[in-house]
DNA sequence: TGTACATCAGTGAACGCGCGTTCACTGATGTAC
DNA sequence: TGTACATCAGTGAACGCGCGTTCACTGATGTAC
């Protein structure tokens, strides 16, 4: 009922990097709570006093990471022009060594398991929307000129409807690309899918999204 | 050694088509052999007659699957003009009923969980090759114009690479789409996902993807 | 056509194992006087 | 400063269960004569 002691905290977010790690590179069904407490330094009796369920740790786990990506992109969103922060957002997200390592955006390793836990979805709800809303606020309007709109919004409602859906197909393209390079056998068709889409998301010439 | 039976066969195929409906909709380590059996109206017992190990069949179901969709997808582009054949593999993927059924193509429910397994990697690569050759077939040139092009390729090369660009992009956001869809615990937010990717695929103004 | 036998697909009991979870206990930390 | 006690984070043995896998067996199918 008080507040959590300062080392129970610390205990408890060790637990959850942990998971972090070990989640995204092996499948939250790949990973025993045993592992998970090894990795943490810890034995696995003390899981429980910590999370009520290993599926309560890994709605957190997913919840957690996925927040943290969007305080990132929000935060530079802030700071950058739009040209360079949606460069460095999708740079980052591509890069070949993050996306082999297997840790980065849990969408990309956690995404269908998560989808599948009614809890892990409902955890996540806000942190996806957190994302797109900093990446709609760094999209270029209508890179092609779009034909035949209906006009019945006012002059700039159009514009925000417009980077808000190509917010959600650009990050349908980042997160279906690290898969697909995960996917791939071949390194070169690997580098091949995050370079494309790289390149079909940032406007300008991009020549390398290492 | 002999050839196999044709009852064989059938059952064996019955097996296959079992798990495919199971693993897509609950993950490869969310089922189990033994619900694999009951699905195809056998006993557990039996499986091992058919398949050296779970871990062998959650590969051969993947590479099943995808070979299928690959064939399709070459069958649709030869026999339709490029904007329509293009139009009819988009819409078909990102129709909303299939991907809330949890089928349609195995690489948005099985995705990292095959790229984890090295067994499941080699087995798809050939079929993701194949769904890429196809969806470039059909795939415009050139929507927007690209500036500064290196220019050393012969024409005609150029266009063959972007149109295989085109198709890894395509690809990605296809994917993503449909796992960010059924992430999306808000439906209008799934909807907008599916609408926003068929949208920046397909050039033309594309109203419904029903 | 009918009987005897071989083949083989599928059955279901059994196995060991690792998982998620519980719980009585230990040992360290912090407070009272 | 030092002792006695309460609190509490973490330990590790134990639990039941379901999983992947094996195997002796059954019953149906097909062949030989």
């Amino acid at each position: 009922m008080a507040e959590p002691t300062p080392r129970r905290a610390e205990t408890r977010q060790r637990i959850l990097d942990a998971a972090g790690v070990l989640f995204r590179q092996n499948g939250i069904d790949g990973v025993g709570v045993d592992a998970v407490m090894k990795q943490a330094g810890l034995t696995h009796g003390g899981f429980y006093a910590h999370f009520a369920s290993k599926e309560a740790l890994a709605a957190e786990v997913a919840q957690t990471l996925l927040a943290k990506a969007a305080r990132s992109w929000c935060e530079i969103s802030r700071t950058e022009d739009p040209d360079s922060a949606l460069r460095r957002i999708v740079l980052a997200y591509l890069n070949p060594e993050k996306v082999a390592s297997g840790l980065g955006c849990p969408l990309t390793s956690l995404g269908p398991d998560v989808a599948r836990r009614s809890a892990g979805r409902s955890a996540v709800g806000g942190a996806l929307k957190g994302m797109l809303e900093a990446l709609a606020r760094v999209m270029p309007d209508t890179p092609q000129p779009r034909s035949s709109a209906i006009g019945k919004t006012q002059p700039g409602h159009d514009e925000d409807r417009n980077r808000r859906n190509h917010a959600l197909a650009a990050l349908s393209t980042m997160v279906g690309a690290v898969i697909l390079a995960r996917l791939a056998d071949d390194p070169d068709l690997a580098r091949a899918f995050l370079d494309a889409a790289a390149e079909s998301i940032i406007p300008a010439p991009a020549n390398s999204p290492g």
